[in-house]
DNA sequence: TGATGAGTTCAACGCTAGATGAATTCCGCG
DNA sequence: CGCGGAATTCATCTAGCGTTGAACTCATCA
């Protein structure tokens, strides 16, 4: 008995299916809490084929962030176009990704970085520092103030994830993208591009 | 040999060291990943003496939350006196508890809460819904509007706790309270007491 | 003195995790 | 046909978790 299946021919796309499962777990529990195990479940699959394939989960979890986010190209498009509005594209931009289906991965490495130091760093070192720096400092007059500038959009950004995606704060769980971009664009807005208080600067 | 030990009579506050090792392990790394066992080594204890005094890892957590945050206290405080400047209020009480020796047990929720579900109803249906919300509803000229005006007011306290605490953005992270409250502070200020598009109240 | 009970420790159970290595099946190529 | 290697499965290892129960020590009090 016991008849072990071997090759089944048919399932090509078997490590496609590990990936699509990895990354809705990564984004629905973070890093830590969504377990190899729990993946190949998800995908139908052994989770010795998740090995097989990934090496290790470390590795599974930078293959499937390597889909299309590519927010070093988007931020910059979005701050990009009439400086007034800025604000609200951003705002309106990121809930567009993250409500796509591609949007997974990202929310996969904000959920991960949460609570899971590495990740953590993935994020900070990478997304806010070298792409949303970067991208302000272009909009920003006094370049001093760059780095806080995006700090601060940085945690308006954060909060609409956290309320929205993670807490599932109601009724902002629920509410349209427009409504939200409406509401919270004019205040990234300020953060990017308003006066702001003389102590500022300092460090 | 092995000498087992049995009472030492001088720690009579051995429960105190617990709650402490672990108020410090919930706002570090959040309720899942705080193991009773890393905890007991904190305190250097044995981790069945966290059973012995607490029962169950739920029960720790809720008596390290039985201390002296209640915001149901705190955030009416900040919200009352003059309209004009309750935001920037709310902003420097809230940076204010985070930063204080108490604050480290509000820390501890928040970080539970972006990874254990329990730990995020606890904070969704008790501090926004209940405190929060109703904090708010006695400031907002329209009642329609209270909840999202909350929700929105959630998204930036949220937004700065997880850049400055979790992620730890630099050099938000390293900032004087007075700074950040003074920049972030006629944010919240919009959120709660600035017209807002029409769309809004729909639902 | 002797009993009580709180403080404390140790060992173990059952569970889940990530990872590994051997065994099996079968496609495709020579 | 025969063979190599990829795909797949199973059994297992190690490590950590929360939790439990029994054992031991000792201060206190009748």
């Amino acid at each position: 008995m016991a008849r072990r299946s071997g090759r089944r021919p048919g399932n090509q796309d078997t490590r496609e299916s590990i990936l699509d499962a990895a990354r809705l777990a990564f984004a629905e529990k973070g890093y830590d809490n969504a377990s190899i195990r729990s993946i190949a479940g998800a995908a139908q699959v052994d989770p010795a084929l998740v090995h097989h394939y990934f090496g290790t989960k470390e590795k599974l979890f930078l293959a499937v962030m390597n889909a299309p986010i590519n927010p070093a190209e988007l931020v910059p498009q979005a701050l990009a176009g009439p400086r007034e509005q800025a604000g609200e594209r951003l705002v309106r931009m990121a809930i567009g990704v993250w409500d796509s289906p591609a949007g997974t991965a990202a929310l996969a490495v904000f959920r991960s970085a949460l609570s899971n130091e590495w990740t953590a760093r993935l994020l900070r070192e990478f997304v806010v520092t070298q792409v949303l720096r970067r991208a302000v400092s272009e909009l920003v007059l006094d370049p001093d103030e760059a780095a806080m500038r995006s700090s601060l959009v940085a945690t308006q950004i954060a909060g609409i994830m956290v309320a929205r995606y993670v807490l599932k704060l109601e009724p902002l769980a629920s509410a349209d993208a427009d409504v939200i971009a409406a509401a919270i664009g004019p205040n990234v807005q300020r953060f990017l591009t308003e006066p702001m208080p003389e102590v500022f600067k300092a460090d």
